[in-house]
DNA sequence: CTCTGTCTTGCAATCGATTGCAAGACTTTG
DNA sequence: CAAAGTCTTGCAATCGATTGCAAGACAGAG
């Protein structure tokens, strides 16, 4: 040692105010030169601490589609930015669902999920357990979630389809959609408003179902067609990168964007600014507002304070895969 | 407690052969019952482990470029998916190198890096650091590296290129590619060495840098076809999206593909899959093999055995983006 | 010179597991 | 019946930090 005793050494490092001035540097010093690390996993046991947050993400090996989302990159890199920000770092957890063992086990200190994943099961988890969910928020829902309007910005998005004149707006979504705890009910709910306000029918054949995987959006398209032939815009509420499926799809069945068919995507990938028709999209802000929100909810919880649902400004990101304005 | 000691515990729930069966049943049950969770902080600090590897991840929020590259998320989706079958938990850290801390401090057990990321700094950590890379080797390297032989397949894309008739090839490399160790300078040697064998020149105005984005492809594309009018296919070496981009571009300017100019990517990207023109491309067999050695090596590191490096088989995938064989 | 108060420093307990060693109970053998 | 051996269990140290409390050194006041 530095002839002095841990305690000293340890307020010394811990620039505790109860140490002489003089001593501090010298132990200081002595530290970096001999190039100490204080073990971490020795302090977090003691303090009860472990300044990791478990970031809970769908993905599977074996379910190749999940690896393939671009949102769920830029989820993960802006909510990791967010977190080393605050001091925290990430453990990935590749589930559906969160598992209180990481938190009872002392290795994490809170959870942030990428979407409710199985709803009931958030809600049973023991009061005080530090969640901050990505999401817009459910009816009696007892965590905190940070998320976009889906209700809201889908039916902007079908509002604005309606504006360029189209009227036989098509719908493709999740096979969830039917599930009223789902960000696919949100934006079937949108779609149908949309068109109610306007006076149309909402067509079931207008409407069809996917699993998540972009390759689906070319069966998608296909039933899509025959069902109804004269489809004049199509919402991909599954995401740009389907999104992009569809539209290729289209062009092989010989239909024209944006003449024939306009359309519109969800999350604002990027893979949807550059291609052959640059995408109208949903933006869900996670980059530039989302993540620092849900992060900064986190933060709050893990700190024994509360942190309320928050619903944050989504965007119609509008580019020209829907035409001009008219 | 039970009544027992905490030794009697902690060695039942271990199941060690030393406590009477009887007993250890009964413990056991207890600890389901009162759904006991052992508090892993505690255990790890004990047996000097953690049970997590940092996994190296070269992305940034501020850049929002590396957030889009498909390849990093099926990187760490796959390599997540080996280290849980191995009993690991995957810490995610964005950053371009590996920071000993997390080792020395007990917070990981070992390092899974993306790319070699800046391969002198990697060549001065201490001896004995738990570290596999995910590239190829290089020359003097003194830690483990597994990855696919860049050079050898990209000439074999190349060779397929000049099978196919193509003799002004292009190649869209990545600013880095003098330097001799990154996989751009594998790449672009491997593009030299096909040219050479067919006895066809080099020619520097067929060979355009950009930086990591995708949508850089746009300038480079234009830039190629500029300098270099007659090009009649192109060798995307930075990657499908920016290969997308490229395609899109020369598309806009005119060109058909195949007839007119044949493409080639890298990294087998699901978006290269089901876009107009299905993409050929160079797959880095991440997901069937790279992940299970990378971690297999990594493993083998942290036991304190020896791992060497290896060079596994990449595939050159043919679709239609060349045009058929002739 | 003594008493009190301020500054520094060290002692020792603590966090929750694991584990070498000792010791008690019980069985088997001579 | 005693000695030796086998099975179980508990004691206590340990991992590396933090921290409440005690205690020593020193200065200033009375």
């Amino acid at each position: 040692m530095t002839g002095m005793s841990t305690s000293t050494v340890s307020r010394a490092l811990n620039d505790s105010p109860l140490i002489n001035d003089e001593t501090k540097q010298r132990i200081q010093s002595i530290a970096r030169d001999h190039n100490y690390q204080i073990h971490l996993g020795a302090r977090n046991f003691r303090l009860k601490k472990s300044f990791v947050v478990a970031v809970v993400i769908p993905i599977e090996a074996s379910d190749a589609a999940t690896l393939t989302n671009p949102f769920i990159l830029e989820f993960i890199g802006s909510v990791g930015f967010e977190l080393r920000n605050n001091g925290y770092d990430l453990l990935l957890i590749q589930d559906r669902k969160i598992n209180e063992r990481y938190l009872q086990s002392g290795l994490v200190d809170g959870f942030i999920q990428l979407g409710h994943g199985d709803y009931p099961i958030l809600n049973m988890l023991p009061e005080g357990t530090p969640l901050a969910v990505w999401g817009p928020p459910f009816a009696g829902q007892k965590y905190c979630s940070v998320g976009i309007d889906n209700w809201a910005l889908s039916r902007a998005a079908i509002e604005h389809l309606l504006k360029l004149g189209r009227r036989n707006i098509g719908l493709i979504t999740t096979h969830d959609h039917m599930n009223v705890t789902t960000e696919a009910n949100y934006r079937l709910q949108g779609y149908q408003e949309a068109l109610r306000n306007a006076g149309l029918p909402i067509d079931p054949s207008l409407i069809v179902s996917t699993d998540w995987n972009p390759s689906a959006g070319i069966g998608a398209t296909h039933q899509l067609i025959e069902q109804a032939p004269d489809v004049d815009a199509i919402f991909v509420s599954s995401g740009d990168a389907m999104a992009l499926v569809v539209m290729e799809t289209l062009r092989q069945l010989g239909r024209s964007m944006p003449n024939d068919v306009a359309i519109v995507g969800f999350d604002n990938s990027s893979i949807g600014e550059t291609g052959a028709l640059p995408l109208t999209t949903v933006s869900q802000e996670i980059r530039t507002v989302g993540a620092k929100l849900l992060v900064e909810s986190l933060m709050r919880l893990i700190d024994g304070k509360k942190a309320s649902t928050q619903v944050i400004d989504g965007k119609l990101i509008i580019r020209s895969s829907c035409g001009a304005v008219s």
